[in-house]
RNA sequence: GCGCCCGUAGCUCAGCUGGAUAGAGCACCAGACGACGAAUCUGGGGGUCCGAGGUUCGAAUCCUUUCGGGCGCGCCA
């Protein structure tokens, strides 16, 4: 239940009212016409700017149309008042019996509340009729840490970024595939094969001595090697490189990706296909052909950078992507000098395969070093796709690691990193989920080991979860309270009169829980999980103000023995929003407890 | 030199895709524990939304541009 999507096709509806009555001409573009919650809460409870955006188009003035509309809306059975304010908006407060339906449908449904329909179900009872092409399924990219090594807090990032909006796509109703793609073609995976290999020297008691610079050094490979000495024995000592690197390579991956694997468990995140680059060499080929087939692929010179130009710059010819053509800067090489394939060249041969397995919304979440790249992605997948795929780059900025404000000290040199995995067993995974995830992803984040574990309300972490652990605690205390009475969802708290419920802060929770369903809705749509976070943080806020407000005037507290009607309507609202934050905190990854400890 | 991101209260940041008097937290000031967890709450001061133009009924939001910070810039992945 939505009531701004319920609402906003009743305007729509007044607005053809109108139209039919002859007093506004037809073929109005309603696209911009919103409902959204007022600015003021004394203005009302929903608000509308139909009145401004249609003026012009139709020849009037915004007050005189907000009149008319709002003459029509008055006529709705759910519309106590509605007014033009300001400009034009017009203002509609609703009866209080919408908002207690709301906070029953909140109580029957319970994680279901708020989210999208389930794919082949039906929509939700109210939702307005949306008119829109059935939406395709999406395709999200995250972490694809290259597996050379353990992962860092900056990886983590992306993985709990990725992780959440996909718990967001899902929740709206979304199709969705969660991927990681393996770089295990390049160069890179050839030196960790070459480092897996001198620490499997090392276990069979070779003296190798410091780490050959060019070779990773971190001591995680030590393990690697002492494996491969299990399993191979001497048997890769003799040989020549080009017979023992794939061998040593291919194993070393699978460890890598054990690594990772395994971290990212730790937060909670997996994913459903791990694809790998590698498996690539016969589609890459593919693709080049279908490319120049459409002629899209040209032998050609490109322009020198400007400014600086690289040591080793050359002017040369090269085999070219027309991507300029789909709203790129400049045309991209797809072949090395040697005749390999550039990497862009594999990554649209993988964004090709995503499309072929169904995917129509392709979302890649990358580190801020990849901003050149997206230009030139989104411009293959347009080419590649005929336009029926679209690409949003999710770009995720640095994290600053600080310690009571200090910036922790990291050197990269010599393998000494903070990993996400030493991290995430210092806070623990709720504090880095949620710390990261409040925070728009663009945005640099600063992230405070010191602060993340207080028990205080300066850790957003901790004040959402105590608000939960808090309506859980005040359940506790009724059933001790009043023993004989039912406080289950399905017993008498479902019959509670709603209608107690007057209390400006009661009143607050309500139309805090009936935003819901919009908040999950322009987050998923925005890819943008941290509004969930934010809102999250806005509900806590109010249980915490009503709770307190049970100190001075008693007649507010939750519980009151000698009145069960209004107990039982107290718990109905402490039930459904708890039900929310349970919710939401899903979405974010982050546990959700019934006490503090 | 070009492209992308960012610039909002002393600090850290929201601002719902163009809406009403720009909002939180921290810090500061003043208050609330004989009571479901004060691990919290209530009130107050604090703003040239970097600057300058433009678009329109209306701009922190869109366009142009100055300044300042970050990232990237044919064969690395």
């Amino acid at each position: 239940m939505n009531i701004f999507a319920t609402f906003e096709a009743r305007v729509r509806a007044a607005v053809q009212g109108l139209i039919l009555s002859g007093q506004l001409p037809e073929g109005l573009d309603l696209s911009r016409v919103v409902v959204e919650p007022p600015r003021d809460a004394s203005h009302g409870d929903l608000a509308t700017n139909a009145a401004l955006v249609l003026a012009k188009e139709a020849r009037t003035n915004p007050k005189a149309l907000g009149e008319s509309l709002a003459a029509a809306l008055r006529a709705d059975p759910d519309v106590m008042d509605a007014s033009v304010a300001g400009p034009g908006f017009i203002n509609l407060r609703l009866r209080p019996g919408i908002f207690h339906a709301v906070v029953r449908a909140a109580l029957q449904q319970g994680e279901a509340y708020g989210r999208g329909a389930m794919p082949g179900g039906q929509a939700p009872q109210g939702q307005a009729p949306q008119g829109q092409a059935p939406q395709g399924k999406v395709n999200i990219e995250y972490v694809s840490a290259n597996p050379t090594g353990p992962m860092h807090v900056g990886h983590g990032r992306g993985a709990v970024f990725g992780d959440a909006l996909a718990n967001l796509l899902v929740a709206s109703g979304r199709d969705v595939t969660r991927e990681y793609y393996i770089n295990d073609a390049g160069a890179q995976v050839d030196v960790l094969a070459r480092s897996a290999h001198l620490r499997y020297r090392e276990a069979l008691g070779e003296a190798v001595g410091p780490v050959p610079e060019g070779l990773y050094p971190g001591d995680y490979l030590v393990p690697v090697g002492r494996a491969l000495a299990e399993a191979h024995g001497r048997a890769l000592l003799d040989q020549p490189e080009a017979a023992w690197l794939p061998v040593v390579r291919a194993f070393a991956i699978d460890a890598m990706m054990d690594l990772i694997r395994a971290d990212l468990a730790r937060l909670g995140i997996h994913h459903d296909v791990f694809f790998s680059e590698a498996t690539l060499k016969q589609a890459v080929p593919v693709l080049l052909a279908e490319l120049r087939a459409k002629g899209l692929v040209y032998e050609g010179r490109l322009p020198p950078p400007k400014g600086q130009l690289p040591e080793d710059w050359e002017d040369r010819e090269q085999t070219l992507f027309r991507t300029v053509e789909f709203g790129d800067d400049v045309d991209r090489p797809l072949l090395k000098s040697d005749g390999s394939f550039t990497y862009f060249a594999s990554d649209i041969a993988y964004h090709r395969d995503k499309i072929a397995r169904g995917a129509t919304d392709l979302i890649d979440v990358l580190g801020a070093d990849h901003g050149g790249y997206v230009k030139r992605m989104q411009a293959a997948v347009r080419a590649v796709s005929d336009g029926a795929a679209t690409l949003d780059v999710k770009l995720c900025q640095l994290v600053r690691l600080l310690r009571a404000g200090e910036p922790v000290k990291m050197s990269k040199r010599a393998g000494e990193f903070i990993t996400l995995r030493e991290v995430v067993d210092e806070v623990g995974r709720d504090a880095i989920r949620f710390m990261m995830l409040y925070r728009k992803n663009d945005a640099t984040l600063d992230f405070d080991l010191a602060k993340v574990v207080e028990q205080s309300k300066e850790n957003p972490v901790f004040y959402v979860q105590y608000a939960h652990a808090r309506c859980v605690s005040v359940f506790r205390q009724a059933a001790q309270a009043m023993p004989d009475e039912d406080f289950s969802t399905g017993g008498l708290l479902g019959e509670a009169d709603l209608a107690l419920l007057v209390d400006p802060g009661e009143v607050e929770i309500m139309r805090l829980v009936a935003q819901y369903p919009r908040v999950l809705e322009a987050a998923a749509g925005a890819h943008e999980p941290h509004r969930v976070a934010f809102y999250l943080y806005e509900l806590a806020s109010s249980l915490h103000g009503l709770w307190n407000k049970g100190k001075d005037l008693p007649q507010l507290r939750f519980i009151n023995p000698n009145d069960r009607c209004s107990t039982r309507a107290r718990l109905a609202l402490v039930e459904a929003l708890r039900g929310v934050i349970a919710s939401g905190l899903a979405v974010l990854g982050v546990t959700a407890p019934d006490e503090m400890r």
